[in-house]
DNA sequence: AGATGATTTTAGACAAGTCTAAACCTGTTT
DNA sequence: AAACAGGTTTAGACTTGTCTAAAATCATCT
């Protein structure tokens, strides 16, 4: 029941879980554990056990896993570390937003408490990471965003986006060669019954966005 | 001869070498490793065998260990990152100056070369660490500073504290209590034969410094 | 229900880095 | 020169996290 340290590849391996798991309740198959976390399935199961055994989560044989409260708060602050890390690196240290996700994989394991409370009180108590990923406050508390993806708009809905799903550096290249970032307020012309393609304005242009570039840009539409 | 990337026990096993190797031209010797790595004799043999492999240091069985001129620029490297992120940690978050060396201890290890340049350029290009320690420059260059420790200055010399020879936190401490800070000038008023200690005075106080505590604070003196 | 295919687990192996214990050098003393 | 004490190396073992290959289980379709 002690807290006791995690290994680098422990900390991974609740992370994926973590984010696996989404909203759902359902455990998390060992294959896609392997596929996130670019190993195969015999070490998933060989870590998987290894954490049930130090209560970090659930674990059934061919169920899946499922994060404790124990694991589950693991692995919301080393969630918390990286998008603290994010922030300094994008504000602070210049690098665009595609860039900042690698090098924060290996900060977010830097071992001091102390380290991060002083980080983040250096940035500024941010509440979101350069990606729009809200930050967990010191006890684990996650204030999410009412948003929604472009691609469940309306033809005349408005609003601000706040995030992306896909982090990938090729997709927030070609969002930053749209000039669609963060804060950008837009509007949806129309939307193409054809290829679910939708047309939207912002203040400098009419941009038309594919079905999938659609689903992965999160906005804060105006309650009208 | 190709750059392979080296595991954290490897710089680690580098930057003790390196630092244990001063200016002497000497090797450094299993034990003397074993205690500062806080390891034992025989693991430090294997590391060495596998190192010099490696062409990273000369090694002869029974000889010790002699950093190669590219184990040499590795070693310069990861103390160039220490030392840069100690910067950051006391002046941009404010950690006291005996609490950045642990943390700075991990911070070192993380891989990327970009990192570093616009860290340093963030910083402001600092010269020294705040121990007073100089932070090589990307291509690896050291620019030392002529400096004695108090322990062989004579009655009458001036000059300003740029660096300790030990970094312990006892011994940080010690001095914040006594007000030595880096940059502080201090003038020797008198030598005791019977114990050495050395009586200096600051703009506002009076101190006597034991033998072993003047040995370990570095002094720039005006060449009159 | 039985067969098929995909997923998951087990078993055994390996590399890195460490350890203990035993064997081995080296330098100095007698 | 022999003996001793220290330091050093070797040999063998252990842990962590990974892998491959084989066995087991689950899901689905007929």
């Amino acid at each position: 029941m002690t807290e006791q340290p995690l290994t680098r590849s422990e900390e991974n391996y609740l992370k994926a879980v973590y984010s696996l798991s989404g909203n759902t309740d359902k455990g998390v198959s060992t294959s896609d554990l392997a596929t996130r976390l670019e190993t195969k399935a015999s070490s998933v199961t060989d870590m998987v056990q290894k954490l049930a055994e130090k209560n970090l989560l659930h674990y059934r044989k061919y169920q899946g896993a499922k994060l404790t409260p124990g694991g589950k708060a693991a692995a919301i602050q080393i969630v918390r570390k990286h998008r603290l890390w994010e922030v300094f690196l994008h504000e602070k240290l210049g690098f665009a937003w595609d860039e900042v996700h690698d090098i924060a994989e290996q900060l977010e394991h830097i071992k001091s408490e102390e380290l991060i409370l002083r980080l983040e009180r250096f940035l500024g108590h941010p509440k979101y990471d350069p990606h729009g990923d809200p930050i967990p406050d010191p006890d684990g508390r996650i204030q999410a965003r009412r948003s929604m993806p472009v691609s469940e708009m309306k033809p005349g809905m408005e609003g601000v986006i706040t995030g992306v799903r896909d982090s990938s550096s090729s997709f927030l290249q070609y969002l930053d060669k749209q000039q669609l970032v963060l804060g950008t307020r837009i509007s949806v012309v129309e939307v193409f019954d054809y290829d679910q393609s939708v047309q939207i304005e912002t203040a400098d242009n009419r941009i038309t966005l594919s079905f999938d570039v659609s689903k992965n840009i999160k906005v804060q539409v105006e309650n009208g």
